[in-house]
DNA sequence: TGTTTTCCATACGCTACCGTATGCTTTTCC
DNA sequence: GGAAAAGCATACGGTAGCGTATGGAAAACA
């Protein structure tokens, strides 16, 4: 009989509109806590992302967050598999390019990660390394999104004319400058930031 | 009058040992919080370092704690001074050198940041950086420590030979680039590893 | 229209914290 | 040796958070 309704551990695409009435309600919830989740992570970090702080930014209480997800887990499991999606769908968009344009397409990657309006983004990647740094489920996605970004950009060195070994480590260069310099406060390091950047992309892409 | 005795912000200097016996015992507290608070941080993180879990590690309960401390953030204060500190005189001893070693000192500070026994120390390092995003007060802290480390390498490279402004891009890259191979999960990239930090070495710091 | 399923609110017990109050024990000082 | 201070334990009230139980409203279905 299996009365009881079994809680799923997401209910995703088990859960489909019926009908055309069911979208406007029924259709609220199935990433929507997922997106909220992203954004309080990026705010506060993995140790602010509470159910009952969630529930509240969705104008909804803890009753409608365990009816969607087994327990807080279920949510981070998620969180970062959403996570995850996002960074290979951007990655393939941000490294590929016609033949003989592999600098520009790198210099274009190094100034994305760097740039101001995407600081939210940043926020994320950072709040997800810190929490990597506890939890190997997420030190788990963070290594594969890493070992595809850098495998991504050692295409884009190897194409552009480098030995493979020159490659990876230009590769590795460009990912540990970008995430690093998203971690330091060197803002009045130099008043001329924008030349600062401008050479270090350089020291990191050009033969 | 003021029989009752204000609770210092922290005993510190005001607490000498009278006399020997009071060694032994007395002297048992005045940093040993700060530094079990700085071993606790290095592991779980700001969100971790709580009141009644450092007591219990030290041996005690809470009661000790407020005695000693106003409250938590009278803690937080006092391991972020004492972080400051600490990495003050690292990098005095790190970045001093005689002349005409300064390639050589470099390479050393990007090996000693990236070696596998200083592990703790990268993740005290860490933990303070992810602190210092959402805490004002912790991210000063972080700005001047940063801005010293890239000022005194600057000078290293500046003597090594190169002009100001290449120098102070080589002393940002070459930090970003430590924090953020700490950051990354890339072990699996390749299998020779000790070549491919020798090609990034390289890069950050030869002409 | 009535039943079933979906979705959410309310209420509860439990734990982990923070900070305070108070008292006990050990040193320190005279 | 006795008063005073230092150092710590115990107990308390309060908040925030997790997960469960249960009921109610609204939609879907037949």
């Amino acid at each position: 009989m299996e009365n009881k309704p079994v809680k799923p551990l997401i209910k995703s695409s088990s859960v489909k509109p019926r009908k055309r009435a069911a979208v406007a309600r029924t259709q609220l919830d199935p990433e929507r806590w997922v997106d909220e989740a992203i954004d309080v992570l990026a705010r506060e970090g993995i140790s602010g992302l509470r159910v009952e702080v969630l529930a509240k930014r969705c104008g909804v209480t803890k009753g409608s967050f365990y009816w969607h997800f087994k327990d807080r887990q279920a949510l981070l499991d998620a969180v970062l598999e959403q996570w995850k999606i996002g960074r290979i769908r951007d990655i393939e968009k941000t490294t590929s390019v016609a033949a003989g344009q592999e600098s520009q397409q790198l210099h274009y990657a190094i100034e994305v990660y760097g740039a101001s309006r995407n600081r939210k983004g940043m926020s994320i990647e950072l709040a997800v390394r810190d929490w990597a740094r506890h939890d190997p489920q997420a030190a788990a996605v963070v290594e594969s999104v890493d070992l595809y970004r850098l495998e991504c950009t050692r295409k884009l060195f190897v194409a552009a004319g480098m030995s493979d070994a020159e490659a990876k480590s230009r590769s590795l260069l460009l990912y540990a400058c970008v995430f690093g310099l998203s971690l330091m406060h060197y803002t009045h390091f130099d008043d001329n930031l924008a030349d600062l950047k401008q050479r270090i992309a350089e020291r990191i892409i050009s033969s």
